[in-house]
DNA sequence: TTGACATGCAACCATATGGTTGCATATTGT
DNA sequence: ACAATATGCAACCATATGGTTGCATGTCAA
């Protein structure tokens, strides 16, 4: 499973959503209010940390989510060449490098 | 279909790659050399205008297919809050910007 | 008009996907 | 030790997905 893909359920999006405002959270946690089941939750949280987008830890009988930033980070940088306003956000940031870099 | 589900398979991929690097393309042009049947090209080509990620028109016999920005930039978007090391992509953007742009 | 070419349409197929349920296991507090 | 809690594992199911093949349609050039 490939990161494309993992970002490409609803779900999975909603719990990337949840570990990015409110921490580390168990599979539990994750579940109440998802609307599907723990197991389903699961194997969704599964695919996330195949795709090295979520970590997790035991801690006793919990295992704890927590969101991985570098391989979004790799999704987004592949989308840059083909979003628009890329000229925009390149001046703005022409401006930056300007200033810290030339 | 959404995007992010429009974005996932690598053939998609593949033809937004094609499409941003050698303008507006037919189905036959994007076909050669893809590995895969016209008629499956066709599938994907249909699923990323459904997603208005390209848009096509035609020109006689040939369906022209060229890239919509505007629903990758939205992507990308959604991507940002999650998506941190900045400096890297500064850092990239300034090659860019060192190439094009300076 | 006729033939070549680009595309459209539909049926079909194998596998992947997203969900369920049932039961097993491990950890914690009393 | 025991019960409650959090999770793991596996079978199962319906539908979506990505591909194929075969044939029909529309357009252009000779």
């Amino acid at each position: 499973m490939d990161i494309f893909s993992a970002l490409a359920d609803p779900k999975r999006r909603q719990l990337i959503e949840a570990l990015w405002l409110h921490g580390p959270l168990s599979i539990k946690q994750l579940s109440e209010g998802a609307g599907i089941s723990r197991q389903a939750i699961t194997k969704h949280l599964d695919i996330l940390i195949k795709a090295k987008i979520v970590s997790a830890e035991f801690a006793g009988k919990e295992r704890l989510h927590r969101l991985n930033p570098k391989p979004i980070e790799r999704v987004a940088l592949w989308l840059q060449p083909f979003a628009e306003q890329w000229d925009e956000r390149l001046s703005r940031l022409k401006h930056y490098l300007g200033e810290d870099h030339e």
